[in-house]
DNA sequence: TGCACGATGAAC
DNA sequence: TTCATCGTGCAC
């Protein structure tokens, strides 16, 4: 199944996110990365889908964050300046995508945990694991710069209005108090949502 | 050098 | 609720 639907993303008047976004208080980056678009072009094709949900990992002193684990082979991306692509294997089946938020060395990130699909996408994209399958995000992307022009976020001018929804992030119940903050964010009713 | 364990997804 | 499957992190 291939789904094109461009009239809902004009390319012409897309704009790449600039550094500045991920610069910014985590939960922020967060909440703003709802409704913008997730562009990855490999191979002369170029797959795009609309971040519909997403969680925030605040730094080393979030016990859910891999970083909290301190800087490691694997976590030195997070503890890197913000607008990198911070790509892992889970479970050894799964690709999760993160993206780099604030200054250098403050370590936090947001994981995108879905997309509605836009353009080239084939398969479901309802979870973080599915959504880079379908975009074919794997480890090759991990550190990449998210200003480039092969992979990027992007937004339309026209601002969406929608609800946000706030819950517990998914799998995280062995960090404690930190798995019970809200740290999940998502676009309410948006039938793409991994877990509603 | 060995091993327990996931920021998952699918089947039962 | 169980299981597939393997890189990472840390114990030894």
């Amino acid at each position: 199944m291939t789904t094109v639907r461009c009239s809902i993303v004009d390319r012409a008047v897309m704009r790449k996110l600039p550094r500045f976004f991920y610069d910014r208080e985590t939960i922020v980056v967060a909440r703003e990365l709802l409704g913008k678009y997730l562009v990855h072009e490999s191979r002369e094709v170029e797959r795009i889908g609309r971040i519909v949900e997403v969680e925030a990992y605040l730094g080393p002193h979030d016990l859910a964050a891999h970083s909290a684990r301190g800087l490691t082979e694997r976590t030195k991306v997070m503890f890197g300046p913000p607008g990198h692509a911070y790509v892992y294997l889970i479970y050894g089946m799964y690709y999760c995508m993160n993206v780099v938020t604030e200054r250098e060395g403050h370590a936090s990130a947001v994981l995108l945990r879905a997309v509605e699909p836009v353009k080239n996408i084939e398969g479901r994209t309802q979870g973080p694991g599915l959504l880079c399958n379908a975009l074919r995000i794997d480890k090759r992307l991990n550190a990449h710069d998210l200003l480039s022009d092969d992979f990027y976020i992007a937004a339309t001018p026209k601002t969406d209005s929608f609800a946000i929804v706030k819950r517990p992030r998914v799998g995280v119940d062995y960090a404690g108090h930190w798995a019970k903050r809200h740290l999940r964010f998502y676009i309410k009713g948006n039938p793409f949502v991994s877990r509603p």
